[in-house]
DNA sequence: ACACGGATACTA
DNA sequence: AGTATCCGTGTC
């Protein structure tokens, strides 16, 4: 993708409308805003559709559903272990479809809304996990299946800064598929869920 | 190390 | 209805 306009610009459909494991790499260093806040996006994983015991499309069929019925481009949240919520984006039209897991960013906007939403200081541990990133924003299942491609408020934007320095490490937390090297950090960043432990490929 | 806690999809 | 499973966080 393109990263040579002088001002942000909203990600579009097209984005999403490519491998979700690209996706998700190139999703690294892209800013996510809502509402007030923002930040950078430093961690993400990639989920398949098809072929992917860890993606829920695998035994789920309400999530099978989910894919027919939305473009890419769209929330996909989910509740984890009854505590936390997932924010997720649907990746559907390329040559396989599948889901982007935000797992960390770097605050960058509304720190102070964040600290008071997560009930802690320390800036690096605002959005330093997938749960932790959707307390400090308040995404909720009310999210769920909102275009964040059409949204200024809500969406993922592009900036013209040079290419980042990516790394792909295995999935986090998972108990099938674990061993496929999807998640993607931004290297050396501080603000990352957990630190990288098999660096597999940089770019 | 372990408690916390709900949606989803099975079984019957 | 009951049961197994699940892409985490905070505190012990």
């Amino acid at each position: 993708m393109k990263r040579s306009s002088a001002e942000p610009v909203i990600i579009s459909p097209a984005f999403f409308q490519r491998e979700p494991l690209v996706c998700a790499r190139e999703l690294i260093g892209a800013e996510l805003v809502w509402g007030e806040c923002a930040g950078v996006i430093v961690e993400t994983e990639a989920y398949l559709a098809e072929n992917d015991e860890a993606c829920h499309a695998f035994f789920r069929p309400s999530v099978r559903e989910f894919i027919e019925r939305n473009r890419g481009g769209a929330a996909y949240i989910y509740l984890n272990y009854g505590v936390h919520w997932m924010l997720n984006v649907l990746v559907k039209g390329g040559s396989a479809d599948g889901f982007v897991l935000i797992r960390a960013m770097e605050p960058t906007r509304g720190l102070e809304l964040m600290k008071q939403r997560r009930g802690v200081e320390s800036e690096r541990q605002l959005c330093s996990g997938p749960g932790k990133l959707t307390q400090a924003l308040v995404i909720t299942k009310a999210d769920d299946e909102r275009d964040l491609c059409s949204d200024p408020s809500h969406c993922f934007r592009l900036g013209d800064r040079a290419p980042v320095e990516v790394v792909a490490d295995e999935r986090i937390g998972i108990t099938r598929a674990a061993d496929f090297p999807w998640r993607f950090t931004l290297r050396g960043s501080p603000f990352v869920s957990r630190a990288v432990k098999r660096p597999f490929v940089d770019s």
